[in-house]
DNA sequence: GACAACTGTAACCGGCGCGATTACATATCA
DNA sequence: TGATATGTAATCGCGCCGGTTACAGTTGTC
């Protein structure tokens, strides 16, 4: 499950190499768009290379670039390409075995586990980074009432 | 999200107050089936109490009991129960608001997060408590080949 | 070739979260 | 009254992770 911070930089860094289609964009200027340190960004961005979503240029004019079409980015790809995977860090220690519910319980718990991550897993599925992009672009809510009050 | 132990230990602990009807648990014995600390017992179970699916009593002879039916309680209501509800911690800077990216991010995010944290939410909202007994107390995993091989 | 502009990574720091532990007040039953 | 429990505050220790520095390697430009 893992509530980081690496997915929404992910997010992030995809959705602005997204919009900037032609040349590379270097990690410091993603650092300034996000806000944080430059090399925070391209362990990120490393990441996400050795996934196969963006590639990077080394030297002078260099930069990372989208290498795949924003709608054949599926979220739940970035969500795993950026989160390790751990094998549910509940029970960190071995239960009692003499107990019918501690002999069991680890099992049942990463099925339980299992299940629901794949539920979200799957809800991630259901958007592109195209998606991500269109949401990001259209008008940020219209204001409609008074323009005095805030 | 948060991956800590507690919803753990909570469908741990419930399921010995499911098992075990009458009479109440001491925290004692539900931190030697769990092999934990009697606070951190009872700390869950104070978490769990105040949520209405454990009843406690003090003194001597107390315990914890279950106060509602197995079949009553949604695994999604021990993880609500149990969970803070963190408000998605991604993004822990402002963004740069200059940037088309960057000014409406977090909205989007948010977003995201919400639905797929709302199915995770579903999936454990399927099972309830007393399928997790039934899960526990059913055969596990008959030997099949030579009782030899480990 | 020299230099500037980048990436890639290792190393370290500091803060935060959280489980474990101790300590103690309180409640209840025999 | 004393043994047995819960309830909770306070503290400790450790691991995770984002931030930062430092530096090696790569590449375009003059």
């Amino acid at each position: 499950m893992a509530s980081s911070c690496r997915f929404a930089f992910a997010i992030h860094i995809l959705a602005v190499l997204a919009l900037k289609r032609e040349g590379g964009v270097t990690s410091d200027c993603l650092a300034a768009s996000v806000n944080t340190n430059p090399v925070v960004i391209r362990r990120v961005v490393s990441t996400l290379r050795r996934a196969g979503l963006v590639c990077c240029a080394q030297g002078a004019g260099g930069g990372a670039t989208l290498c795949r079409a924003p709608e054949s980015i599926g979220l739940d790809e970035v969500y795993r390409a950026v989160e390790p995977l751990t094998a549910f860090s509940g029970h960190p220690h071995q239960p009692d075995l003499r107990c019918p519910v501690g002999r069991q319980i680890k099992v049942v718990l990463e099925e339980i586990h299992a299940s629901a991550h794949q539920a979200f897993a799957a809800a991630l599925a259901e958007r592109t980074l195209a998606e991500v992009v269109a949401m990001l672009t259209e008008s940020p809510r219209p204001p409609r009432r008074s323009r005095k009050a805030a």
